[in-house]
DNA sequence: CAAATAGTGTCTTTTAGACATTATTAA
DNA sequence: TTAATAATGTCTAAAAGACACTATTTG
């Protein structure tokens, strides 16, 4: 998060770390749709994922929490470390020198400013069901908002590279760990939690072989309710079961799709 | 690599990034025994994984690989990132004090000293054959040498944590990529190659199934000639194919044992 | 010719994948 | 009664895994 002029850090650089930083792709899910949040730093035209610094008495995982409470409102998001970039070309962008910058924020920002250092960045990514996202634009930030991850506006930086591994990881990530706590309702329905592998994994899966590996993982509790949907039949709930599922996340679940 | 005093470091801070350094977990492997090379730090009792810093010219890759020749003279080397550990409690060790590292090294170290700072590691992992390293110890160590995976001496700071992920990253991915390139001779036998295997996985592989799937991989090549061992049948001779192997490495080979 | 190791093939079980029909409900 | 969706089972092909014997070489 090398680029935003946050408020709490300006003036403030020593209570963090120098020359690392946290940058947290924020992946949402809703009707079908994954999508992922972005921020458009002050008065540019180039979009960054979400990101900060790390405080000298916080771990990186402890500071891309705070970083998404921040962002989101959401405490006890999944977080997955991933990657991390660090080359002394990537926060070069045409796009982002001090002239511009200060010109921007009307503050008088000196061209040897730390902001223009090397950031070594540990990336993550974060899993949400987005309709409970309460977005959080900061006063230095032009808008924040979803965007498909089909369709990525022009990126900052390395931005744009750091979004595809993110999305690899988590496809890795789905074939070997159980998935969708964070994504889904409590309660939901076999459909849905179909659509959203499908969705992730941008391909078709097949419903009835889907189902049978699913079930035989043991993660998935059927329950006895049906959900009343508008029109034909009320399909049946389940929930995951949490000991299975915290288990498989330990452990590994083969669903290779 | 936060403990170290290396002489190229002190009194250059400047060309170096703060707050981030590597640590490269260098595998070697010999005679069916995998160990990792170990260093310890002046007058320490403790030991630690090779480490470094990043100047500000390079990427965390190129520093890694640096510091790769700088202990082991060799170049070139298969290194993969891993893992990148963070928290402020992470080089606190009972065993690090200004007081006996003055003591230790003869200079005057000051208990503000940057080296006690909180320092982000990105961990990365390397793999040799260990008979070709030509160990280079530095001025500032006590000893550096190899040492078992089974039997790690007591490590400084999280080193032992580094290694054991490490390890567990290195079973993750022999799972996923072909491997053997850099811990093989040229032209080696599939005894040999099961071996390694054996002993990276540290369990027992059928050698009939696992012929029949390493060669179903396409990336090795039988070669006409034999191997002259001393008693008995001489085992043919086999090389990779190096096209199929980088491809392999781009692509995933399931090597699921 | 005996001992040690290399090399190879078959059978069984398990898993993955393709595929179609029936049941339910709301309009 | 029709249209839309949910639910389920079978068959086939491929892969994984268990397992045993023969061939070669050297002393």
């Amino acid at each position: 998060m090398e680029h935003a002029l946050q408020k709490d850090f300006l003036g403030q650089e020593a209570q963090y770390l120098h020359n690392v930083s946290i940058d947290n792709v924020i992946f949402g899910y809703h009707e079908k749709e994954l999508k992922v949040l972005l921020q458009q730093p002050f008065s540019k035209n180039k979009w960054t994922v979400t990101g900060g610094y790390i405080k000298k008495t916080e771990s990186i995982e402890q500071a891309a929490a705070r970083i998404a409470v921040e962002r989101t409102g959401l405490r006890n998001l999944f977080l997955k470390q991933f990657h991390c970039f660090g080359n002394p070309e990537r926060v070069k962008d045409r796009d982002f020198d001090a002239k511009s910058l200060s010109k921007a924020t009307g503050l008088n920002i000196d061209p040897d400013s730390w902001m223009f250092d090397y950031f070594v960045s540990v990336g993550f990514y974060t899993l949400t069901e987005f309709s409970r996202v309460a977005i959080r634009k900061s006063e230095f930030e032009a808008d924040c908002r979803w965007w498909p991850v089909g369709s990525i506006p022009p990126m900052l930086f390395d931005h744009k590279l750091i979004i595809s591994e993110a999305l690899e990881a988590l496809r890795l990530h789905i074939a070997h760990y159980p998935i969708g706590y964070e994504l889904l309702e409590e309660k939901f329905t076999l459909p849905e939690i179909h659509s959203l592998y499908e969705t992730i994994l941008s391909k078709k899966l097949d419903h009835r072989n889907f189902a049978k590996k699913l079930m035989a993982t043991g993660i998935l509790t059927k329950l006895d309710e049906t959900r009343k949907i508008g029109a034909h039949r009320s399909p049946f709930l389940y929930k995951f079961n949490k000991a299975q599922y915290e288990r498989g996340l330990k452990t590994g679940v083969e669903l290779a799709f």
